[in-house]
DNA sequence: TGTAAACCTTTACGCAACGGCAATATCAAG
DNA sequence: CTTGATATTGCCGTTGCGTAAAGGTTTACA
């Protein structure tokens, strides 16, 4: 089999514009160049690229990409480890910045009416007095070491008003749990209704909510020990009926959607 | 106060060059130009750098920041709101890419001596009996709708025997934790040998260990009832005595590094 | 007052991984 | 032979600056 650039790009769903890139920086040279300047490209080279576009797929650069492919002894575990952590790394900044946009959006919606200049004079103040670099550690002292994950940093950024309410909800998710049990039916008003409080308590360690990270989350409940103990304590089986009343919820949803 | 580029640069910690960048884009004009051609920034100049500083550590682009600082009118919750969304996708896409790159490695540690060919020789006959386009299809149903979190994801590819490291590691940690707690010493050794269980065992759910996440997460462990109630039930305090031994454990592995 | 250091200016290339367009050549079909 | 699809090279644009280069200005010190 031999392909031109566009037969090519269309079985790897990539465009012929990419294909002649990848010819330019050396990363896929075509078997041949027909009469006429074509490229011309076969099996191996359908291979190769197969590579390219695995690892791609993992985002690593085309440089490293060109290492890995060009060179049998290159060291490629070490290239997939760092990589590993260069993401793991993009992902702790990702979370603090998603951290601090909750905090802006949080800010301006409970002082609407303040003007710009208004907001950030306090915020200005500090920065002046000291310089920018200071600003940095200051942001990071506040929102903690890095290490710190996000769903605790969620729990320290909580106001004590959202803290009271977390708990607040935490109790009535599990009284209405126990009452809901009682009458054996995770159909039923009540376990719907379980159901729904503890999405909303969720929702205050979620970034999203989402119906199979739910149903995922009370699987677990059902799966850990740890989870399964506080929710079966005092009425056993709960945490596996909640999983239900979840189930049914969500799907619920779904079929009022449609 | 008047400042030339590097005055401003120093004082907000950026480059000059990132200053007349600012210029050249409109979103940070001088306040005038001196007879010498030199940019003479004010007050005004530096407050509205640092509101640009501040949406820039928010990761919105220069061209909405030009728009929030521009336009006091300008509809800057939903930019805002657009943004933590984006934010959001990317961070999931993160998820999936980290969880891929764990597969790689897994797959690529189990069997090293392979050759790459032999590595994608199964990989490649999917692809190639089909297109590009189903190849995608196929990576997001095989890891998941990718609402579902991160940590599920690392249980569900969990390989049995990994799974039963896990649960057995979980036995160990808490029948050590009792043992230590009658001793009473969360500096001796059984206490230590909890907690450097206690970490073997979060690592098999943390992508990357940290002594102050460490910490933090034994502190939830004191903090959240659900926690607590699985720790103290047979020990009452165990959980705050894991939380003891678990900081002289870290601080301990900070002196030796010394 | 001379001069060197430190500062300022504009212009312009470079980065990653292509997309898009232009000008031109080639191929297959009617 | 024309037409339309496809191929080629090449250049510009994207983001947010870093890094020169080539030159003018200000400041500090001997």
């Amino acid at each position: 089999m031999e392909y031109t650039v566009q037969k090519l790009g269309q079985m790897s769903g990539i465009s012929p514009r990419t294909i002649r890139y990848y010819d330019e920086i050396g990363i896929l040279k075509p078997a041949r160049i027909n009469s006429s300047g074509y490229r011309i490209y076969g099996q191996a080279e359908v291979d190769r690229l197969q590579q390219i576009l695995f690892y791609r797929e993992l985002d690593l650069s085309l440089e490293t990409i060109k290492e890995i492919v060009s060179s049998p002894d290159f060291d490629e575990m070490r290239a997939l480890r760092e990589h590993r952590g260069k993401l793991l790394e993009k992902r702790k900044q990702l979370d603090l910045l998603i951290i601090n946009v909750d905090k802006s959006i949080a800010v301006k919606e409970g002082r609407s009416t303040m003007s710009d200049k208004e907001k950030f004079e306090g915020f200005k103040q500090k920065l002046i007095d000291d310089n920018e670099e200071k600003y940095g550690k200051e942001i990071r002292a506040k929102f903690g070491n890095d290490a710190v994950n996000y769903s605790n940093q969620k729990v320290f950024n909580m106001t004590p008003e959202q803290y009271d309410e977390v708990t607040r909800l935490e109790q009535e998710v599990l009284e209405t749990l126990y009452d809901a049990v009682e009458t054996g039916d995770p159909a039923g008003e009540l376990a719907q209704k379980a159901a729904d409080l503890h999405r909303q308590w969720l929702s205050y360690f979620w970034s999203s909510y989402s119906k199979e990270a739910h149903i995922g989350v009370t699987q677990m409940y059902v799966d850990d020990e740890r989870f399964k103990a506080y929710y079966d304590k005092n009425r056993p089986g709960a945490a596996a009926f909640l999983r239900e009343a979840v189930r049914i919820s969500t799907a619920t949803i779904k079929c009022q959607n449609r």
